[in-house]
DNA sequence: GCATGATCATGC
DNA sequence: GCATGATCATGC
């Protein structure tokens, strides 16, 4: 046994000899281990640069750093502590921002057993997130995984005002299991603490107990867009110009995050847009893209720039406009993609999989009574149901690479090829184009939710 | 009235 | 200059 340099009982001394860390790439870890010989050194150096060991760094630092066994892996890594270590990559996004590369995986979801403990601060999961010390490394895409640099270390405990909103998202996955709707669950569905896809593809399918369908395999996870704030907010101790809805945790130990979001806007359906723009004084009209939040942030109080809540949560805000008749005047449009890019995705990797399956939309629904008059009719949060995800959308995805693959980039899957997706242009003019596949360019295009499936899903929360 | 192509307007 | 949310315009 080798002697370790810290009390592995005292969370303090954890931290204290873990910061040791900072500034260090994990190939330093590895020279700095004493207890290696040079031609192990070697074998390390090969064995860690694989990018196919994944979690293989966490395992680097527990023991080269850390100094201990990784054998008996299912209670906390420092039991005794009551600590949790998590070796997890951050990236610098192009305006200089902070962004956690992945979402925080914590530990796997059983079906068959963890359905039974309703009590999340008794939960298998919470043990893997009360009190975790956080190891961020800087990924960089053209280095070797050895020399990303080691440059944030904290001891982190979930706020209060967070820890209310994560118990109600467990609450919201146990309930799927316990309806025997495993297969249904989205990461979407929950604000910070989701349930992703865990597992290579979407055969990984384990049994649930009370239904006889297969669902696929899922882990307990912080939310990427959590995970950055965490980031940004709480260890990097940026001082930012965000405001939380939620002056007071209490508020939500009788209700959930969305309904007192519902509740704020309720006093203002059926409001006049001409007045509802004086009242909160909003200079632009409808159809500018800051006009809804701005509208959504006069309605819920908030002063600041930014919603809190909505930044954790990755909640996005979306203007809907419902003619006389309630059908949406627009299908729904989203980023455009890559003609290059889309080709090498594998769809459970996709971009398009990655922003319906995390991302939860606030829709703003406004309508028109007569050719001059819109009114504020109602909000919604909504996200894309896992069932359209993995059936009707994955396979209009499909078709839309296939034929992409073929050059037909004039023949994207269209509006009447399918009653949820199709594919259209989304540009500044016809000269705003991406390269395609054959070395030519195409204006750029996107996905685009069709109308009629929006005005089905707007139905569909009236019941 | 709908499908489809095209573009506006803002912010970074 | 570009990304993106939102909307316009035309033709069948």
């Amino acid at each position: 046994m080798i002697k370790q340099p810290y009390d592995r009982t005292s969370k303090e001394s954890i931290e204290e000899y873990a910061m040791n860390l900072k500034e260090k790439t994990f190939r330093d870890v590895i020279l700095e281990d004493p207890n290696i010989t040079d031609e192990d050194r070697a074998i390390l150096f090969e064995y860690y640069n694989d990018y196919r060991t994944k979690g293989s760094l966490g395992q680097l630092i527990e023991k080269h750093f850390f100094f201990y066994d990784i054998n008996n892996n299912s209670e906390a890594d420092f039991n005794e502590a009551g600590v949790e270590l998590k070796v997890t990559p951050y990236m610098i996004k192009s305006n200089g921002d902070l962004k956690a590369k992945e979402r925080l995986v914590l530990t796997i979801i059983n079906y068959m057993k963890d359905y039974k403990e309703s009590d999340f601060l008794k939960s298998h999961v919470y043990e893997k997130c009360a009190l975790m010390l956080l190891i961020y490394y800087l990924y960089e895409p053209n280095k070797e995984r050895l020399d990303y640099l080691i440059n944030y270390i904290k001891l982190f405990q979930i706020p209060e005002e967070d820890l209310e909103i994560i118990k109600n998202d467990y609450k919201i996955i146990i309930e799927k299991i316990k309806n025997g709707k495993a297969e249904e669950i989205s990461e979407g569905d929950t604000n910070y603490l989701g349930a992703c896809t865990k597992g290579a593809n979407a055969n990984s399918l384990r049994d649930q107990p009370f239904s006889n369908v297969k669902a696929m395999q899922r882990a307990f996870c912080l939310k990427n867009s959590y995970m950055s704030y965490v980031l940004n907010h709480y260890i990097v101790n940026k001082t930012e110009d965000y405001e939380a809805i939620i002056k007071d945790a209490n508020i939500l130990k009788t209700q959930s995050l969305e309904n007192y979001i519902l509740s704020k806007l309720k006093p203002y359906y059926n409001q006049d847009i001409e007045f509802l723009k004086h009242k909160f004084d909003i200079p632009y009209t409808v159809s500018n893209k800051a006009f809804t939040y701005l509208l959504a942030k006069g309605m819920l109080n908030v002063v600041n720039e930014k919603i809190e809540e909505f930044e954790k949560a990755n909640i996005k805000i979306k203007a809907i406009r419902l003619r006389t008749d309630g059908m949406p005047k627009e299908s729904m449009s989203f980023p455009a993609f890559k003609y290059t890019e889309i080709v090498n995705e594998e769809w459970l990797d996709s971009e398009l999989y990655e922003t319906f399956s995390t991302t939860k939309y606030l829709f703003m629904i406004y309508q028109y009574i007569d050719d001059n008059t819109l009114i504020f009719k109602k909000a919604m949060f909504w996200n894309v149901p896992e069932k359209d995800l993995n059936s009707e959308i994955k396979n209009v995805w499909k078709t839309t690479v296939e034929r992409i693959k073929n050059n037909e980039y004039d023949n994207l899957p269209k509006i009447s090829e399918s009653p949820i997706l199709h594919v259209r242009p989304h540009a500044q003019n016809a000269n705003d184009t991406y390269p395609t596949l054959d070395g030519k360019q195409a204006i750029k295009k996107c996905f685009w939710l069709n109308a009629s499936y929006i005005k089905k899903q707007i139905e569909e929360s009236e019941d």
